[in-house]
This record gives structure tokens, sequence and C-alpha cells, in this order.
DNA sequence: CTTGAAAAATGTCCCGT
DNA sequence: ACGGGACATTTTTCAAG
């Protein structure tokens, strides 16, 4: 893991389309060289896969929400049977366990209210444990990168 | 957009790497039609871009820290300036205008608790306008999804 | 939409250095 | 580790049914 395959990292995670020859040129190597680091890679993990971004506007989930989870008491038992329920919910986007004033921070996106209400009283609050919940509705995205090398 | 065009932007998001012949088997249509369907997608901006997700922690970026900023006023120019400095700066991963009890939800990644420390006391404080910050550390990244559609 | 074909571009691997 | 070159696969375009 040297300067070029940090390069290298940060090309690709901007546009995986590059193919080897573009990402040989601008890194200054030829294509063998280039191409083994690209495989090395992903074959180390640094690269965990290559996806494409969808516009989740277009296909009518216009609405996304940030949801602080409080639980009762902070039993494994409790903690597993969260998580096992929110791996499970498509409406969740990402879910974090925090430190702090509450315990959980889910990332929702719906297509509208209704979609909202119906996630809120029929799927999650019925999972067990819940204390509190608080809703934050985005306004705006004013910045969502995927990158972390720069 | 039909079922069709929504499987495809479904198996894209997963694995941008399935090529044109893997996507026409799995929707069932032969390798023309498949094709220019992709096309249309991404002319269309269905799909914004195809992107490498690297591994952060492997980078040393192992350290996030999600944190609620609240301003004085709501002001135009407070609003403005905050969102110009938050596009300057690396460490934020996310940033959303939010409704509720703060104005602003930042994703913020860092290699330790130095790098975070200066970057709250000399990057993040010294915008104007800020009049209250509480950070949530994270434990477990339970879940994160690429995926808007399903 | 399907089939088939064909050229251009890429990906992939082997062998020198 | 790098570079060159050979070969396989894919991408991309096109025509006809």
């Amino acid at each position: 893991m040297d300067a070029i395959d940090r390069k290298i990292l940060s090309l690709l995670q901007e546009n995986a389309k590059l193919n080897t020859k573009e990402i040989a040129e601008k890194v200054g190597l030829t294509l063998s060289p280039t191409f083994e680091r690209i495989k090395k890679l992903e074959q180390q993990q640094y690269i965990k896969g290559y996806v494409a971004l969808v516009d989740g506007g277009m296909l009518g989930r216009s609405i996304t929400v940030f949801c602080q989870i409080s639980l009762f008491k902070h039993s494994k038992e409790l903690i597993e049977n969260f998580k096992k329920e929110v791996g499970s919910l498509p409406e969740i986007i990402s879910c974090h366990h925090v430190s702090g004033n509450y315990d959980f921070l889910l990332k929702v996106a719906v297509s509208n209210m209704n979609e909202y209400q119906n996630f809120v009283v029929e799927k999650l609050s019925v999972i067990q444990g819940i204390s509190n919940m608080q809703s934050s509705f985005v306004m705006e995205e004013i910045k969502n990168e995927n990158g972390w090398v720069w």
C-alpha cells in the first residue's frame, strides 16, 4: 500500500468505469503493473466491491428520515433482536449502533408520508425494547461522499 | 421504466461488474435489448455513476462519528456559509440539512481521537453561527446499504 | 425483441528484465 | 516490481427477421 495504490483507490472510488489503460496513464505506470495492483487491491479487500449509484428520487423514494432510537435497557438479547429486525426492513438504508443520548441511528427512505407512517407504526415500533424514537426529516442532502481515500 | 429496468438497476447496484451477458440472462432477455436498456438507464441518470467501495478501516479511518449541529439562527447567509465549509472538509463523509431538534447531521470519519479533536476544534467549531454540537460515536455499523431499488 | 456477425476496445496472462 | 506482447473476452454497433 503505497502512494500509487492510494491514487488508484481514489480514482476507482470516484469512477469505477475507468479502464486499466486510463488508470495506468493517470498513475504513470504501464498496463501490467497497474492491472496487478488493481487485482491485488481487490483480493486484499481494500476494494469491497463495485456498485452502480442509483437515483432514489427518480424511482419515487423521495423522503429520507434520520431516526434516533433508544432501548429500555442494553441487554444483549434486545440488541441482537433489534439488529435482526433492522436487517429485514428494506426501508432502512443504514443503521449504526452509537454511544451518547440514544442507541441507534437509522437512515430510512420511503416514497411518501403514508409509507413512513406505516413503517413507523407497523414495522419499527413493534420491535421489542424500544423506549424512545425521534425522527428528523431530511430537507436537503448537502454532501454524501462515497470517498474514504483522499 | 418497467419491471425489467428495475431488475437491471437492482442487479447493477449490487454488483456493477456484471457484464451485459450475465445481466441479460438474469432478466431473461438477449444481449441487444439488455445493452440498450442499460445505456438508457445511464443516459437518463437513473444510474448516477459507478464507484468502487473502499474499505475505510483498512486505510486507517477507523473512527466514525455522527455530529448534530445547531445554528444560532436560520439565516440564508449562515446556512449558505455552513454548506460551503462542509464541502471543503474531507473528514465529512455526509451532511444533511434536517428538520427537528437540530439543523445538520454530519457523518465524520477520522483515523484517531487526536484527529477528531483537531477536526472539531480547528475546523468545525470555527464555522460561523454554530450554537450547539453533539457527537455520537459509532460503535458498530449494523447496516449500510447502497440500495434504493428492491 | 431475437439472432447473428464483426470490429474495436479491454481484460487477462505469460514471459522477459 | 515494471514493461511488452499475445490471446481471450467484452463492448459496441449494425442489419435482417
